[in-house]
Formats: C-alpha cells, sequence, structure tokens
RNA sequence: GUGUCCGUAGCUCAGCUGGAUAGAGCAACGGCCUUCUAAGCCGUGGGUCGGGGGUUCGAAUCCCUUCGGGCACGCCA
C-alpha cells in the first residue's frame, strides 16, 4: 500500500492542480508545530515565484479546492503561506485498518525475487571477541533481517579471518609446544585424531603469546611465515590441524554468537576463496587489467572526477603473496556467481573505507562483478567509553565481548530481582535470570544501533543499565505493559482481535495511530540506507504514543464491549508492530519483567 | 600535505532532500500509584546549532572560509 504521506501528498497535488498551480508542489510533511497542526504543505511559498503570486493567495486558493475534502478534516491556509492540515479520523482509521490486515502491515516488499548479501562479524579464527566486534555483528544483524523484510532473500556470512598469518603464529606455536604431535610428523599417513590439541582457553593464550614473540625475535616470525605457507599450500598434517582449531574457535564463537541473537547463514572464511585465486589472478593479468608496480601486481582504479590521490588496488605483494584485497575481490566474484546478489553489503570499521573504495572500483572496472551490483560498505565508528577514548577495561585492555555481555546481564539481573521484588513478583531464579539475559542484550544492542552507524558512540554501562527513556528495556517495557492487558483480557474470555478496530477513540489514540503510519517510510529508509537507527527512533516514537494513550485510556475496565474491542485492537496492532521492529533490530521481549 | 567525517543544552544524541517558537533522553527541580506493571505519565529550568561570510522571502540544514577534533592515505586487515 502507499505511505500515508504519499497518500496525502497525492491528493495535495490535485487541489494545486485543481486551483491552477503545478501538482508537485503538493508535498506533505509531519508537522513541526503540533500545537497548530498534524502535517504541513509548504509547497504554497516555493510556488511564491515560480507564479508571481503572494504565497498566502495560493494556500487560499488551495485551501478552497480541498473543501469538502473527505482526507482532511481541516484545511487552513496561515501567513505567510502555510498549510495546515488536519486529517480525518474516518480516513486514518481505514488506512491504519488496511494495516492491520496485511501480514506486512502493508508494506511494500520491494525486494521479493532479489538477493543480497550481507558480510558482517569479520572475527579472526583463534582470537577472541572482543568489543570491536559488537558493532558488526549487532548492526550486521538488524540490516540481515530488515534486508529480509523487504523481501530478499538474503545470505549472512560471517567471513571470519581463518587464512593469515595469524594462523601460522598459532601453529608454529603449538608445534613449539608439542612437536611430538602427528601433524608435524611428515611421514605420518594416517587418521589424525579428532579433536584438536588444545582448547579455546589456551588459544586464548597461545595467540597473543606467539604474537609477541615474533614481534621480538625474527627466526620466530619466520617459523611462522613457514608455517602459514605450508597451511596454504594445503600440507596434509597443517590442514589437518588448522581444520581442527576452526572447529573449535567456531564453536565458541558461535556460542558468543547466539546469545547475542546473531546467526550467520553461511560460516566461510577468507580460506574458501583460496583456491579460485590463480585463476582470478590469470584473468586480471590476461584481461590487461592488472600491472607491475614497485614489483607487485595492481590495478589502477583512479578516475578522472577524482579529488582525492587514489592509491591503486593491490592484487599481489612483491612476494607474490595473496593479501586482504585478493580475498576480498574472489569472495564478490564468488558470491555473484553463487548468488547473482543486486547487493553485497559489508560491515567493517570505518577505517577501512578508503580500502573498500579501492576493492569495489576494481571489481567493478575488472567486471568481477556487474556494473549493476551495489557494492554497498557500511563503516561503523569506535565504541568508546566515557573518556570518549576507544573502549578498554579497567586494567587496559581490550575487553572481551563476552565480559561486556556478563557485565549488562549481572547488572540486569541485579535490577530485576529488585523490581520482582518491590512488585511482589516471585520468579524463580531461573526466570530472573532468563528476563535478565532478554533485557540486557537489548539494551547492548538498542543502546548500539540507536545511534547512526558511522559515528562512534559511548558505551555507558550505567546508563545502558538504567533503563530509563531511549532504551531498549523501555521499549521492551512497552510491549510487556501490553501484553499485560492483553492477557488479562484474554483471562476474562476476550478475544484480542487487530480485525475489530472500529474508531478513533481520543486525541491520544489518534496520536497513536499516526505513530504507526511511519512504519512504511521507516523501513523504506532503514533498508535503502542500511540504518537500523530510523527504527529505533520510530519504536522510540510509537513507544512513546502508546504510554501515553495507556496513561489516557482506561481499556479492560471500559464498558462498552465495542469501543472496549476496538481498543485492544489498536493494542494487539501496536504490539505486532514493535514486536516486528524489535525483531528486525535483533532482540525480542520478555513476558514480564 | 591530500581526502574524509564530526563540532547542536552540563552529559549522551536526534533533526541536516531549507520553512513558523531548534527536539529527545540523562542529570536538576516540581507534580501523579486504593484503579490495566511508577522500568511509566505530566510539568519547570537550561542552547549566539564552533566562528565568520554568502545564497534565499526564510539557513542548524545549501555554498565558501576559518578554528578545533577523529580517521584514512600501495605491499596490515
Amino acid at each position: 500500500m502507499k505511505k500515508l504521506l504519499e497518500l496525502i501528498s497525492e491528493e495535495m497535488g490535485a487541489a494545486f492542480e485543481k486551483a491552477g498551480y503545478d501538482k508537485d508542489l503538493g508535498k506533505v510533511n509531519i508537522s513541526n508545530r503540533p500545537d497548530l497542526c498534524e502535517y504541513q504543505c509548504n509547497g504554497a511559498m516555493a510556488g511564491a515565484k515560480r507564479f508571481g503570486k503572494a504565497p498566502i493567495m495560493i494556500a487560499n486558493d488551495v485551501a478552497a479546492a480541498l473543501k469538502g475534502s473527505k482526507t482532511f478534516s481541516e484545511v487552513n491556509a496561515v501567513a505567510p503561506g502555510f498549510l495546515n492540515l488536519k486529517i480525518a479520523d474516518e480516513f486514518l482509521l481505514n488506512y491504519v485498518k488496511e494495516m492491520a490486515a496485511d501480514k506486512y502491515f502493508g508494506l511494500n516488499r520491494t525486494g521479493e525475487g532479489e538477493s543480497i548479501v550481507v558480510d558482517y562479524g569479520g572475527p579472526n579464527v583463534a582470537k577472541p571477541l572482543h568489543v570491536g566486534h559488537l558493532r558488526s555483528a549487532v548492526i550486521g544483524e538488524s540490516v540481515k533481517r530488515i534486508q529480509r523484510y523487504m523481501g530478499y532473500k538474503v545470505i549472512g556470512d560471517i567471513h571470519s579471518g581463518d587464512w593469515g598469518l595469524q594462523m601460522g603464529l598459532v601453529i608454529n606455536e603449538i608445534k613449539n609446544r608439542m612437536p611430538d604431535l602427528p601433524y608435524f610428523d611428515d611421514s605420518f599417513t594416517g587418521e589424525y585424531p579428532e579433536g584438536a590439541p588444545v582448547t579455546v582457553h589456551d588459544l586464548e593464550e597461545i595467540y597473543p603469546t606467539a604474537s609477541a614473540k615474533s614481534k621480538e625475535d625474527e627466526a620466530y616470525k619466520a617459523k611462522a611465515m613457514e608455517a602459514t605457507k605450508k597451511l596454504q599450500d594445503g600440507v596434509r598434517g597443517y590442514r589437518a590441524l588448522w581444520e581442527r582449531l576452526i572447529a573449535i574457535s567456531n564453536a565458541d564463537m558461535k556460542k558468543i554468537y547466539d546469545s547475542l541473537n546473531v546467526h550467520f547463514d553461511l560460516w566461510n572464511g577468507e580460506s574458501s576463496v583460496h583456491d579460485r585465486i590463480p585463476a582470478m589472478v590469470k584473468y586480471l593479468k590476461d584481461g590487461g587489467y592488472a600491472y607491475i608496480s614497485d614489483g607487485a601486481l595492481v590495478v589502477d582504479v583512479k578516475k578522472d572526477t577524482d579529488t582525492k590521490e587514489m592509491p591503486p588496488c593491490m592484487i599481489l605483494k612483491s612476494d607474490g603473496a595473496s593479501l586482504y584485497n585478493t580475498t576480498d575481490l574472489a569472495t564478490i566474484q564468488q558470491r555473484v556467481e553463487d548468488f547473482k546478489p543486486s547487493r553485497i553489503i559489508y560491515l567493517t570499521d570505518k577505517r577501512q573505507e578508503l580500502y573498500f573504495e579501492q576493492v569495489f572500483r576494481c571489481a567493478k572496472k575488472t567486471k568481477l562483478c556487474p556494473e549493476d551490483t551495489d557494492l554497498f560498505h557500511i563503516g561503523f565508528g569506535t565504541v568508546n567509553g566515557k573518556d570518549g577514548k576507544p573502549y578498554k577495561t579497567r586494567s587496559g585492555g581490550v575487553p572481551k565481548l563476552q565480559d561486556l555481555i556478563e557485565e549488562i546481564t549481572e547488572e540486569m539481573l541485579r535490577k530485576i530481582k529488585e523490581n520482582n521484588e518491590s512488585k511482589g513478583y516471585n520468579a524463580t531464579e531461573e526466570e530472573a535470570k532468563k528476563t535478565a539475559d532478554i533485557v540486557g542484550i537489548a539494551a547492548i544492542k538498542y543502546g548500539d544501533l540507536s545511534n547512526q552507524p558511522a559515528k562512534d558512540y559511548v558505551f555507558d554501562v550505567d546508563r545502558f543499565t538504567s533503563f530509563e527513556g531511549d532504551t531498549g528495556p523501555y521499549i521492551l517495557y512497552t510491549i510487556v505493559r501490553i501484553k499485560s492487558i492483553l492477557a488479562r483480557y484474554a483471562e476474562n474470555g476476550g478475544k484480542a482481535s487487530k480485525d475489530n478496530l472500529n474508531g478513533v477513540y481520543g486525541e491520544a489514540e489518534k496520536d497513536l495511530m499516526k505513530a504507526l503510519t511511519a512504519f512504511h517510510g521507516t523501513l523504506e529508509a532503514a533498508a535503502a540506507e542500511c540504518a537500523p537507527n530510523k527504527i529505533c527512533a520510530f519504536i522510540y516514537d510509537l513507544a512513546n504514543a502508546f504510554n501515553h494513550f495507556y496513561h489516557e485510556t482506561q481499556i479492560l475496565s471500559e464498558t462498552d464491549e465495542t469501543k472496549k474491542a476496538g481498543l485492544i485492537a489498536m493494542l494487539v496492532l501496536v504490539k505486532e508492530v514493535l514486536e516486528t521492529c524489535i525483531d528486525l533490530l535483533g532482540f525480542e521481549a520478555p513476558e514480564r519483567m
């Protein structure tokens, strides 16, 4: 269905035309003066010059042309030429009823039949997840869900770093510690043991140790590079060990991602495209795209329109080794082959912006990727502490993601117990824990997603767990309130259905309905721009409108059964929209809190 | 140096396809629980939208300039 603003803009445009002006002047927006009107049109002022006429005269003409409109209950032309509008209850009610009747609330799912790949997560095997991985996971998951809701077939790929020097470092260090393992015995031809020789816990210590040693000891680093090469060359034992390390590392990461409600469709990594690199490099050379510059193989990606320096995209290092660019290009090629996506969305730190610009240009120029495929990089800002600098633990280290999650959920548990006591709920320890996890995750995610992705933001545990105002818990609380009323209604034999919408009972409900109608525009924008923060802003407005309505309106004690059923229908619809939206953000609401 | 992003209330941020008195949340202060969860609702105070020019009937929003900060600029990812 059409967006509400679209519908009333059309009506307004028709009125401009009827009055002898241009249709395009009829664009209607939500009023920025809610004390004066609900919607406004400023087209009369824009048209003043065009028609050589005072704006107020145009506005008056248009207002006259709108006499008897069923869309607007009030149209006022106000100096210097504003058209102040109020929407007719009946029109609004019918619009909301139409929303309620559709599975997607009347959204135009423009993505049907097309595919999108979302590349997010991007953890490194053998390294623990830390704060830096939070945003990619949280924003990526939401972007994935939003696109899917728009009708796209969406493939979420974790694209982990499983192929670089860090693997060589770890393997080499294990070799030093346990040289007798069969993986390092070239003459070994039997079956390698099933499990990994180390635990994830060991890895958390092994990698930093190896990394530190390699920085001080050249010979050690050389060994690690050799191990990397052996792995990449397919030496049987090294591959086997590598596979086992990936298995335990992925299993561990999956647990943390699961706890964040982040789920990948593909667990590919850089290694997945290793085998196709030689052919791709040959293609780039044969096609005349790549040439040697300072010993390295590069592709020029400069454009005449550039106002900045644009270094070439490097394909192979001067020692012939591949690098991140190489695997990313090969991955694009593979994704194009596998999914023919209309869009590939990448989530990384914004510091990689220039890098992705180079890779994208290279992919298009060399036709590894069709011209009309939208390669879209979302560069997000860093997570900072209260001091405005990148978030650190008290001891100055990089905080592990898991610790961060625990810090929030533990504080949440404490507050929930406190609240349960004051309200006389006797939730079991287990229930309280479950609720704390749900609310805690919502607090973290909403705290992240409500910011613009590109901006740095402050991760303030106190603020996130205070759950007052514009926070995840506030949204959840609103949903829980609705659920509570609906539960009581059902207990008393009521049959709640959003089909029962039958009137606009008061200003508060009208405001709530108006808030609901912003759904379509919000989703379209959020999907097009990959901006979950727009959904956050929308549900915050909606929750505010609901809480106001809730405060003004007695629902269960309403004696007019028709009206009551209508109000209940409104609750059902608001609840469904809120639940849909938080699902798009990647969290859920508890039954109670 | 080149490019890019940012600078809005004490703090954290919206608003930026130009419109009428610049909005939220937190913090501060004052109301509202015998009635559907007070994690809520209602209200008060608080801003030369970094500075300066310009375009416009109208600029936080567009253009230029300047100051301050972040980030990136071929063999890392």
